[in-house]
DNA sequence: CTTATTGTTAACCACTGGTCAAAAAGGAGA
DNA sequence: TCTCCTTTTTGACCAGTGGTTAACAATAAG
């Protein structure tokens, strides 16, 4: 009916993805709508299917660059002039701090996961587990069970599943963080 | 416009709860909706709110009866021939055992539990914690940190968390539960 | 100056939770 | 039986969702 936007500016993948991202920081998938992100963005919702065949796809590509960035906290962790012992507390502290400084997209990364965004995030977050695993394993003294890695991954998820519920970001948990990463370093540490 | 269904059952809350409780077993929360229980039960979506508020108060009349069930498996295990490490394992299991069994109980009672059904399922969550807590306690041949068991609670809920993305039941992940619940009674027993 | 391609719009679909005026059902009393 | 009243129920309606698609505008290619 109406003519063509007056405005001419071309709507790009891009411009898509940093107006979803932008959303993403304060709400969560669910709030937020396709008609939301195009109304910021000056166009109607049915454009942004020219570029994204769903809405989840949009999410997909936020979340890589979320996977991105927790696999480089936990890398930075690493190479470090700190024992190996520190390098684990860190290791466990920094995934845990990760997941609670960015609720909204732990979320989606670990804990949503259904069908909405299906299988390609969970390769990621294997992939992810997988450099967890190599890191923990080479920062013990001792040769580990995969069963305990395995469980005390469970146990970081578990932290951060829990304690979204009751604080906002990682500075009103650290406490509690830094109480749970022992426990896990103690259980990994004994050996009967 | 039509006149009052001539079939003339009264619909009552109870009828309400079955209906939805019965749908709760195989569709989560999200996926049922006042539309489709009111389909079954032969009225309209509008007759629904005349007995209840909101949708979320039907799931939280439905969650309560849920809290109630893992309670009473808690205790259950809690008195019994078994020796005290036994009655634990037990305990840890059989918790990870009904999250696994009632999946979309479960993500409404400790996953979801967002503003949708507000507080009150989280009263209802603290106190089967409690109970939780208690118990482990009263286990233990040594006097537990509270962080530790809290730290236990943590890792249990992880699992189930985590395993209800790949297992349908906890029948097909006995094996990891069971590795899982030994972990933790390690962790828990080891003393420095 | 056509023609084909790429982008965009807006109407449309089938849903959702929730509200509410109106009407029906049923009982009590005359 | 005929009112009168209360309890239930209906279905139209609202504002919103994700997703599809015919039509059309802008641009580039021939």
């Amino acid at each position: 009916m109406s003519p063509r936007k007056p405005s001419t500016k071309d709507l790009t993948k891009e411009m898509i993805i940093n107006e979803a991202h932008k959303q993403f920081i304060t709400k969560d998938f669910q709030q937020i709508s396709m008609r939301s992100i195009a109304k910021e963005l000056g166009c109607s919702h049915g454009a942004i299917y020219y570029h994204f065949k769903n809405k989840a796809e949009i999410f997909y590509a936020i979340l890589s660059d979320y996977f991105s960035e927790l696999n480089n906290t936990l890398n930075e962790n690493m190479d470090g002039p700190e024992d190996h012992n520190t390098k684990l507390l860190n290791v466990f502290v920094g995934f845990m701090a990760f997941g609670l400084n960015n609720q909204s997209q732990y979320e989606l990364m670990f804990i949503m996961r259904d069908r909405e965004i299906d299988g390609l995030s969970q390769e990621a977050a294997n992939l992810s587990y997988e450099e967890f695993a190599q890191s923990v394993r080479s920062l013990s003294k001792t040769e580990l069970l995969i069963s305990d890695i395995h469980s005390t991954f469970i146990a970081l998820h578990g932290f951060v599943a829990h304690y979204r519920h009751y604080v906002k970001n990682y500075e009103e948990a650290k406490e509690a963080v830094d109480v749970h990463a022992k426990f896990l370093i103690k259980a990994l540490t004994f050996r009967e």
